[in-house]
RNA sequence: GCGGGGAUGGCAGAGCGGUCAAAUGCGGCAGGCUUAGGACCUGUUCCCUUAGUGGGUACGUGGGUUCAAAUCCUACUCCCCGCACCA
């Protein structure tokens, strides 16, 4: 067997007669899609085969099933990586990309994918960029595209920008300056407006609850409140989610990158602040910005509090947004971790206007009054110390404690202490564990996060903890939650929360006080009523924002679509004619390859045909990959991107398949994209992607395969070897494709094994015969084959299989249906062994273009399977009898079968044994997975009579007149494997089992 | 910190209330075939005991629900993957 001679005979096979080219027609399509990628010139590693393959199976198996498939392949040929390998090797990024795409389409031919190769484009090329371009003035037109100031990285001593990836580590990859933001005109596309449809489509795509999880929190909706603060006689918006916290407000933030800083910093402290602002514009690294300490510069200005005229602060801060909300919040160091440790470096006051209480007691005057209780927080351990009138301090453990006694009890003490209280040490309690409580009364709150003991003790001896010594000593065990109210109600205690420590912000909900008219307001429904009393008085409103940011399409960089627009000093930014073609004759060198390039720069405007520049920003490689699906259906189109028609016809991608990775980026943009075109109404649809696969990483030595790390596995070490086939069957088989796997060269081998029995079974013998049993099989088989592709579960197919093949090789004659049927349904993962296969078989036409078989339920013989089960299991005990009673052949066989326990049933056999040498035969009968569906009922309401005899579930299951029809042809076919006479008696219950009782119900059958 | 997903035999990976000492593959062991090795075939592979029945301990840890738990609930521990100073 030669894969690689099969897998090239069957690729020019395939390619000369064009079988994999897609036309519109009447048959129902569907479209496969997996993500385009971005032609790299090196070989393909495992995990590319693994991504192909995926689809690849999935697209084989819709064709099969008479689907007019779509499964096209094209390059993300623009971009930076081109650039900088052309840089480095010095090559024309043209030369390097096109060279490169030659030689993917080499690798990728070599796996046997059904691409429709007819179909396939390239960002790069002016017949696909041009288009981009069309896009882009449409969306202009329509206000979609629009330019503002945003901030870039910039390399002062280069004076160019840089890519974030060249930006690493806040240096400039040449001259390793320090790189800074800067703020440039840039070209964004209003994704915000399309913010809520874009969170509510969601609803209506088969996507992974991953991915969508993930778009929604960058979507990231929140209902909040937009209030008015007045700062120098201006008012100046602010938007909060906690209105509930206004009073508590301390001072304002403003960002250090907001526009309108300056307008806000008096002159004494301009030179503070322009320190400050240069400090927060450096670019930092991720690993910086989760480590930063919050920083801030007083401004001068003073915010007055709308609803108390409180005069506050206002603070220019480096932990806030410029970009979210207005730029500017209002803190509330009490109730916010972020403003609390603001407040507590730069000594700002911090006012707590939200109190924790738990259950409705607070609203009892009285026990305001006389009952309080204490929180402490402390970094890792937290105590609730409640205080209730007649018994004085009691201190709960909230959790901690197990870890850390010693840390726990000093914690306890010091805050027991601080309150004043003396405090006793009650020895532990419990069993091994050591616990610790404190109290000088008679009970003992012991908490831990969901439950909570009252421990009332009667004298000073220690109690234990489990429920049984619980009883004696009237514990209650109850959950926090329950033990709360019963403090709240029974006990009639009230928690007035102060925080001794100050060490962090309380942000649960609560009670208001300090809060004027407000007070002893629910802290979740003073969110409405304070909103409603600012709207009330102009002084604020209800507002949605949206994490999500508009989409930056403009890229300084060369090799790229050129943005379509022309600068004109009389007429402003004004749309150029199209296509606008990237110029190949640029200095590379240059720090700005188009910005130098005076030909393409300098043109007459198209309106006052005055001199003009050109936009020389190209757009970023998402916009390449928002629209490709649907160029796709259309390629070779030269008037228009795509025909209305075509379009109508394949679009949407059925089943999309890509990494993880894009969860957010491209699979946003995407549908933005879509979004925007249907509301100009060229196409019909407004989400691209019905159904969404994300496949798993391939690691090897625990890191992901790349070249840097050395550790990549390519396609040919493998498929040279083994084949192409083998490679793809294992990688399949692993597990299933949307799991991590780690890559072992030992498994393969394994698969290899596989491929060559399934090449062996060839050359059996081909009968037209099938007999209920391989029929039974075939279409349990075909059942199950189905079902897991449709579900990705790859790995389960793989199995249902290797099983089937199992199973054929035991035949002297294969059935010439289920060996093809075998074919038919191993093509999608080693087609190209299946075409050889299906050729040797005599068939005439392409097995990739052949029906898939279908199942039919009621051919699956569950009965045929399990004589079969029991034949085989039978054969085996009987060998190891007569092995055992050194007889060679047999000349009378006694079968007995236990329908019951296997304790009386080789009680049986001992004696048979005992009396006689000559038996021969053993059988267990064993029962079908079926049977025990169908009699689970009766074992139901069996089990307790059984279990109370403390006998094991019996074994086999059976009607009597059922098994006695089976055990006629099992006896057949045993009487033809050992060539005996054979005898079947009705056999008598053990007396074993009859003196052990173990059953009311027959317990045994023994026929003989 | 927030959100999502996990933890199963030497390894990978199914199972997701009774047929479970747990599919399948790899690896290990023994036997057959071979001059030998490889390939292939057969058996075996948690522990104790057996010719066979039998018993014990096991699906991250602790509790719970159930006649019955790898499977359901609950808490804890650890791992992975996203997002992250979003007010």
């Amino acid at each position: 067997m030669d894969l690689n001679a099969i897998a090239k005979k069957w690729q020019s096979a395939w390619e000369e007669a064009g079988i994999f080219h897609a036309t519109e027609g009447k048959k129902k399509k569907y479209y496969v899609l997996e993500m385009y990628p971005y032609p790299s010139a090196s070989f393909l590693h495992m995990g590319h085969v693994r991504n192909y393959t995926i689809g690849d199976v999935y697209a084989r198996c819709k064709r099969m099933q008479g689907h007019n498939v779509l499964y096209p392949m094209g390059y993300d040929s623009f971009g930076l990586p081109a650039e900088t390998a052309a840089k480095k090797e010095g090559i024309h990024p043209l030369d390097y990309t096109e060279k490169a795409i030659k030689k993917i389409i080499a690798y990728q031919k070599a796996l046997g994918n059904s691409y429709d190769w007819e179909r396939m484009l390239a960002s790069h090329d002016p017949e696909y960029y041009q288009w981009n371009q069309y896009f882009f003035i449409k969306l202009f037109e329509k206000g979609l595209a629009y330019r503002k100031k945003a901030p870039v990285n910039w390399c002062p001593n280069c004076e160019s920008v840089l890519a974030n990836e060249e930006a690493e580590g806040g240096k400039c990859w040449r001259c390793e300056t320090d790189v800074v933001k800067k703020d440039l005109e840039q070209w964004f596309f209003k994704i915000t407006d399309y913010a809520e449809r874009l969170l509510a489509d969601l609803e209506k795509i088969e996507w992974p609850e991953k991915i969508k999880t993930m778009q929604k929190n960058w979507i990231g909706k929140s209902h909040g409140t937009e209030i008015l603060f007045e700062i120098n006689k201006e008012q100046w918006p602010i938007f909060t989610t906690r209105p509930d916290t206004i009073y508590g407000v301390t001072f304002m933030v403003i960002s250090a990158h907001h526009p309108r800083l300056m307008e806000l910093t008096t002159a004494e402290h301009k030179k503070d602040m322009e320190a400050f602002v240069k400090k927060c514009q450096k670019v930092k690294t991720q690993e910086e910005i989760e480590s930063l300490d919050k920083d801030g510069v007083f401004t001068g200005s003073y915010a007055i509090n709308p609803v108390n005229g409180e005069k506050v602060p206002v603070w220019a801060g480096n932990f806030v947004l410029a970009d979210y909300g207005s730029g500017m919040v209002m803190a509330v160091p009490a109730h916010d971790q972020r403003d609390f440790e603001f407040a507590k470096k730069y000594k700002i006051p911090i006012k707590e206007v939200i109190m924790p209480v738990f259950g409705e007691a607070h609203k009892n005057e009285e026990f305001r009054k006389t009952i309080s209780a204490v929180v402490h927080r402390k970094k890792d351990n937290t105590f609730l110390m409640i205080q209730w009138k007649e018994f004085g301090w009691i201190s709960p453990v909230i959790g901690g404690i197990d870890q850390g006694e010693d840390a726990g009890k000093a914690a306890e003490r010091e805050v027991l202490e601080e309150t004043g209280y003396k405090t006793q040490f009650i020895k532990k309690l419990g069993g091994e564990t050591e616990q610790h409580f404190f109290a000088d009364n008679k009970k003992v709150w012991r908490m831990r996060l969901d439950q909570a003991v009252l421990l009332e003790l009667t004298d000073d001896k220690p109690v234990t903890l489990d429920k049984e010594e619980a009883k004696k000593h009237e514990v209650i065990w109850m959950s926090a939650e329950e033990a709360l109210k019963k403090i709240t109600h029974e006990y009639n205690a009230f928690g007035l929360l102060q925080y001794l420590g100050k060490e962090r912000a309380y942000t649960e909900e609560g009670t208001l006080i300090n809060s004027g008219e407000f007070n002893g307001t629910k802290s979740t429904d003073a969110i409405a009523e304070i909103t409603k009393y600012l709207a009330q008085k102009k002084l604020g409103k209800k507002v949605i924002q949206y994490k999500i940011k508009d989409w930056l399409i403009s890229r300084q960089r060369y090799w790229g679509t050129p943005i379509p627009m022309i600068h004109c000093q009389k007429c402003g930014v004004v749309p150029s004619a199209i296509p606008v073609l990237l110029p190949k004759n640029v200095d590379l060198k240059a720090k700005n390859p188009l910005k130098e390039h005076k030909e393409f720069v300098n043109v007459a405007c198209p309106k006052c045909k005055g001199p003009a520049q050109r936009e020389t920003d190209t757009m970023g490689g998402f916009m390449d990959s928002s629209w490709y699906f649907l160029r796709y259906c259309d390629n070779k189109n030269k008037k228009e991107p795509f025909s209305k028609a075509k379009v109508k016809y394949w679009m949407p991608v059925d089943q999309y398949i890509g990494g993880a990775e894009h969860a957010v980026m491209h699979l946003i943009y995407a549908r933005f994209f879509v979004k925007a075109l249907h509301d100009m109404k060229l196409i019909d649809f407004d989400e691209p992607f019905a159904k969404l696969f994300n496949q798993g990483i391939v690691y090897k030595d625990g890191a992901k395969m790349s070249k840097s790390k050395g550790n990549v596995v390519y396609q040919t070490d493998i498929s040279d070897t083994y084949g192409i086939d083998t490679a793809r069957f294992f990688l399949m088989s692993v597990a299933t494709p949307d799991k991590v796997i780690e890559w072992r060269d030992d498994g393969v081998e394994g698969s290899y094994r596989f491929l060559s029995r399934v090449y062996a079974l060839s050359d059996k013998k081909l009968i037209a015969k099938i007999d209920t049993l391989t029929q039974s099989k075939m279409h349990r088989t075909i059942k199950g084959v189905t079902e897991t592709i449709d579900t990705f579960e790859y790995n389960k197919t793989t199995i249902a299989i290797t099983e089937f093949v199992n199973y054929l090789q035991t035949l002297e004659e294969l059935p010439k249906e289920a060996f093809t049927t075998l074919l038919l349904l191993i093509a999608p993962f080693t087609p190209h062994l299946a075409e050889e296969l299906w050729e040797k078989a005599g068939q005439k036409t392409f097995i990739s273009l052949a029906s898939w078989p279908s199942f039919d339920e009621k051919k699956i013989d569950a009965k045929a399977e399990f004589i079969e089960e029991t034949i085989t299991n039978l054969t085996l005990d009987m060998r190891k009898v007569l092995e055992f009673a050194k007889i060679e052949q047999p000349k009378t066989i006694k079968i007995i079968i236990s329908a019951s326990w296997k304790y009386d049933f080789y009680r049986l056999l001992k004696k048979e044994i005992e009396k006689t040498r000559d038996m021969k035969l053993i059988l267990q009968a064993v029962m079908a997975k079926q049977e025990f569906k169908q009699y689970g009922e009766d074992i139901a309401k069996l089990l307790p009579l059984i279990l109370k005899d403390n006998t094991k579930l019996p074994s086999v299951i059976l009607s009597q007149k059922e098994e006695l029809q089976n055990l006629q042809k099992v006896s057949e076919r045993i009487k033809g494997i050992f060539k005996a006479d054979i005898r079947i008696e009705a056999a008598e219950k053990s007396t074993e089992a009859k003196a052990k009782n173990a059953s009311p119900s027959k317990p045994a059958i023994v026929v003989t």
